[in-house]
DNA sequence: AAAGGAACCAACCGCGACTAT
DNA sequence: TATAGTCGCGGTTGGTTCCTT
């Protein structure tokens, strides 16, 4: 049985919103507010459109304070960072740019700011597309078992399923929680935990804020797992002991995906190989020299 | 000047998550 | 606990504009 509409398909409009509609919608917002309830919404304001399509042109376009036109250096920089950090999850994204909507967010980076980093100008599209075409011969095959980091046995990287049974995460050997708790450790943290673990050559980052409760384990243990600020300096003991360098950030603050810059965004672009796969994705990237110890060798993101 | 292709962006669609009953 | 309704997100589409030949 397939799902109900959520609107009647043959009675609702469809196409670019008229001024007259926009007129409707932002005064019955502005007077009444959307009732916690899109789908009532077009009806009460005399709007013959989906409560999706209202709901998509107010956030969109209508609301107070959207920012339209160029986007700064510094939200380049942003949306760099933060795409290099957990992916295309671009309302997280969006909530780092006051005024920028994930739409206009999404449509920057595909569009213009992808190519920017590629250094693509106008002129040199053509060329460049032809290059890129010999470069990548074959399309990215969404797998979700990665290769172990260089910095641990290949023969022991565990994968392990999450409690929806879609995604399976590689985890390092011996590392203290299963994949599956790192997994329920980023998804059920809410907004706050959108870092996911990065996993950045020998770098290991984690998202999350200090004060972050817990969040419960898929694997049948049901051991609550704290990652609060206490937590990290166990952690950096734990990777040190590895030889690993571990690093947690805090909170929705910029400071640690501000560590990504356009060079390392860089290989996610060119190389097209991430598996936009629900925010899963690894990179690998064997050529990149710069930056010191962080680029030496193989970079692998685990998401 | 015209045609074709590329780029841009608003809007749509489908699905998972969440909530109310 | 199960189900239906709704929300919100991310991928995709299609119309318009811009650029190149």
């Amino acid at each position: 049985m397939g799902r109900a509409p959520c609107c009647d398909k043959a009675n609702v409009k469809k196409g670019p919103w008229s001024p007259e509609e926009d007129i409707k919608l932002k005064e019955f917002i502005e007077k009444y507010g959307t009732g916690g309830n899109w789908i009532a919404l077009p009806q009460r304001a005399g709007l013959k459109r989906c409560g999706k399509s209202c709901r998509l042109r107010w956030l969109n376009y209508l609301r107070p304070n959207i920012k339209h036109g160029e986007f700064s250096d510094d939200e380049d920089r942003i949306i760099c960072s933060l795409f290099a950090t957990i992916g295309s999850r671009w309302s997280i994204i969006a909530a780092q740019l006051p005024g920028r909507t994930d739409n206009d967010i999404k449509n920057y980076w595909n569009t213009k700011l992808k190519k920017k980093l590629l250094g693509i100008s106008p002129s040199q599209r053509k060329s460049q597309q032809q290059s890129q075409q010999q470069t990548i011969q074959q399309p990215f095959q969404p797998s979700l078992e990665a290769a172990p980091p260089s910095s641990s046995s290949s023969s022991s990287h565990e994968s392990c399923h999450t409690a929806s049974s879609k995604t399976t995460l590689t985890g390092l050997e011996g590392f203290p929680l299963s994949s599956s708790d790192v997994f329920n450790c980023v998804h059920q943290g809410g907004h706050e935990s959108y870092g996911a673990p990065v996993h950045y050559n020998s770098l290991l980052m984690f998202g999350g804020s200090d004060h972050q409760q817990s969040c419960s384990s898929s694997d049948g243990n049901s051991n609550q797992i704290s990652y609060g600020s206490r937590d990290i300096e166990a952690y950096n003991e734990y990777y040190s002991q590895m030889g690993l360098e571990a690093y947690l950030f805090s909170g929705v603050g910029l400071e640690a995906p501000l560590e990504f810059g356009f060079e390392d965004v860089k290989p996610l672009v060119f190389n097209n190989n991430y598996n936009n796969n629900n925010g899963f994705f690894n990179i690998e990237d064997t050529n990149s020299t710069e930056r010191g110890n962080r680029n030496q060798g193989r970079v692998m993101y685990y998401y």
